[in-house]
DNA sequence: ACCACTCCAG
DNA sequence: TAGTACCGCG
DNA sequence: CGCGGTACTACTGGAGTGGT
């Protein structure tokens, strides 16, 4: 069956607010209508008829786009539907402001593959950009609503305060050790990263870390009743927008005021719990008054320059343990809810040899849903293990094959299938089907992760000897008809792929 | 005690 | 989180 | 006809819940 229920401000709240929206405007129009044919006496032709139709259409999708912006500001139905009611179309606008308490739609980014990129998107901001390091954790925006009062709201707006009382602590703390905002309400938009308080610097912890150590509230009941031990990990917040501090509401200010003004809010950093994000600024070389005349002119040796910094900072970044980067218009405002073309990001696995690559072989597969009824999907791909001829299974895919690529490979691999799977198969997957494995498929991820469901890799790992590996967001790149499933990627070589990376993000992921 | 299921993070 | 398909708008 | 926004279909891991 289908699930409707996905996201809580999505698919529903939205078809009822374009409905509110119209009914509001169709409302008044028939005021309008009314009152118009009291004073003319049946004049209007045809084409006047259409050409009020198609303005109607206008006014209509205006008032659906204006209450989407305010929805997105503050998402409330019943601020809506009152200010709906008791001054119209306009007053919607003006009572959804921006509250501490109340979240705001998060700002997203858009995908862009390295610093060429950045660079021609961005070159049309005048005050340039900042780069700011992209941290693998939460997205979280913190309010404090003065008071000791505070929330916390993860990237779909669920109120996960409980969760984060380190972190509320966290930036309470900083905004202390500002003289002129240490009272104030704030709103900061940041991501709370697992660290290893150890090391100075803290050393940032993977994902999976806080993910599976992360303390709710009644887990973290549980765990002191039971072992009094916390399996808890340390976190830290690192900061990168302000929304909201004193009296005003900063999301129509532009990015290069809400830096000031977050360091202003956190003047000193308290190391390992509370950071301004590593961030640069980067100004564009040959924009200005000059630029006009000479379009593509002087600044080469600049703009090398600047593709040469930007790539070492994303290096630095990986080192790092992050993710990437993210490269931001300083002249931009924030855009609740938007993908807007003023953020961008880049992650390691979006920049060609970077990125984490397998060459594995298809031993199984699903029947998809819906869409996807009648074609295999997800697959189940596998590595190899020479020494005894195995085939271990690594991830399941389902992303990146276009329709007429599963037309054809479903196809072809109705003629391969086998009744069971195969004993050279290592696997604890149960495929609805199981193939005699033929070819190999390049398989790009972003990180290779510990998998208590994937065969590959078990037993061989020196820090966990229960769990094998897997790939973190899998997807097909392209198939290697060069290669035959003999000189697929080996366990071994995943393995050794695995403690690289377990080097660069050190010691310390999750054990068992 | 265990399993199936839902929900949540990315 | 990802990529792809699809639909409506200009 | 192209673009942007949305919908769809999926993944790895957890925590939590409710039933047997």
């Amino acid at each position: 069956g289908t699930r409707a229920v996905n996201l809580r401000i999505g698919a529903t709240d939205k078809l009822v607010l374009a409905s509110l929206a119209k009914a509001s405007v169709l409302h008044r129009a028939g005021v309008g209508l009314l009152a118009a044919a009291g004073r003319e006496s049946g004049t209007g032709p045809a084409s006047t008829a259409s050409a009020g139709e198609a303005a109607m259409k206008q006014v209509v999708s205006q008032a659906q786009e204006e209450i989407a912006t305010a929805y997105t500001m503050r998402p409330s139905m019943e601020i809506i539907v009152k200010a709906l009611v008791e001054g119209g179309i306009e007053a919607v606008s003006a009572a959804c402001h921006l509250t501490p308490g109340a979240p705001v739609l998060p700002m997203l980014a858009r995908p862009c593959n390295g610093a060429q990129e950045v660079h021609a998107r961005l070159a049309l901001s005048k005050a340039g950009f900042v780069a700011q390091y992209k941290y693998d954790g939460m997205r979280a925006q913190v309010h404090l609503m003065g008071h000791g009062e505070a929330k916390v709201f993860s990237r779909s707006c669920e109120d996960s305060t409980e969760q984060f009382e380190d972190a509320v602590r966290a930036v309470s703390a900083a905004l202390k050790e500002s003289e002129e905002h240490r009272d104030d309400p704030i709103v900061v938009d940041c991501e709370i990263v697992a660290v290893d308080r150890a090391e100075t610097p803290a050393r940032i912890l993977p994902f999976q870390t806080l993910a599976t150590k992360a303390k709710t509230a009644a887990g973290q009941a549980k765990k002191n009743a039971s072992e009094g031990t916390g399996a808890s990990v340390d976190v830290c917040v690192y900061v990168f927008d302000v929304l909201f501090l004193g009296t005003r509401s900063l999301v129509h200010a532009p990015l290069s005021e809400r830096l000031e003004r977050l360091r202003a809010a956190f003047p000193k950093q308290v190391p390992g719990v509370l950071e301004h994000a590593e961030q640069r600024l980067f100004c564009l070389p040959n924009v200005g008054a000059v630029s006009a005349e000479s379009r593509s002119g002087g600044g080469e040796a600049e703009e090398r320059e600047l593709h040469k910094d930007l790539s070492n900072m994303l290096m630095e970044s990986i080192g790092a343990g992050c993710e990437g980067l993210m490269c931001k218009a300083m002249d931009s405002t924030y855009e609740p809810s938007k993908r807007s073309d003023a953020w961008l990001k880049v992650k390691r696995d979006y920049v060609a040899g970077l990125a984490d690559s397998l060459d594995l072989v298809p031993i199984g597969a699903w029947y998809g849903n819906g869409r996807k009824a009648g074609w295999f999907s997800p697959w189940l791909l596998a590595a190899v293990d020479p020494a005894t001829q195995e085939l271990h299974c690594v991830c399941r895919v389902m992303s990146g094959f276009s329709d007429d690529f599963y037309r054809r490979k479903t196809a072809e691999y109705k003629e391969k299938l086998v009744d069971a799977c195969p004993a050279h198969v290592r696997t604890g997957e149960a495929c609805s089907v199981w193939f005699d494995p033929f070819e190999v498929w390049e398989i790009r991820g972003a990180d290779i992760t510990l998998s208590p469901v994937h065969a590959a890799g078990l037993g061989k790992l020196a820090e966990n000897t229960s769990r094998g590996l897997s790939l973190r967001f899998p997807r097909f790149l392209r198939e290697r008809p060069d290669k035959t499933p003999s000189g697929a990627t080996t366990v071994d070589e995943f393995v050794e792929m695995f403690s690289r990376q377990a080097q660069r993000l050190g010691a310390g992921g999750p054990s068992e």
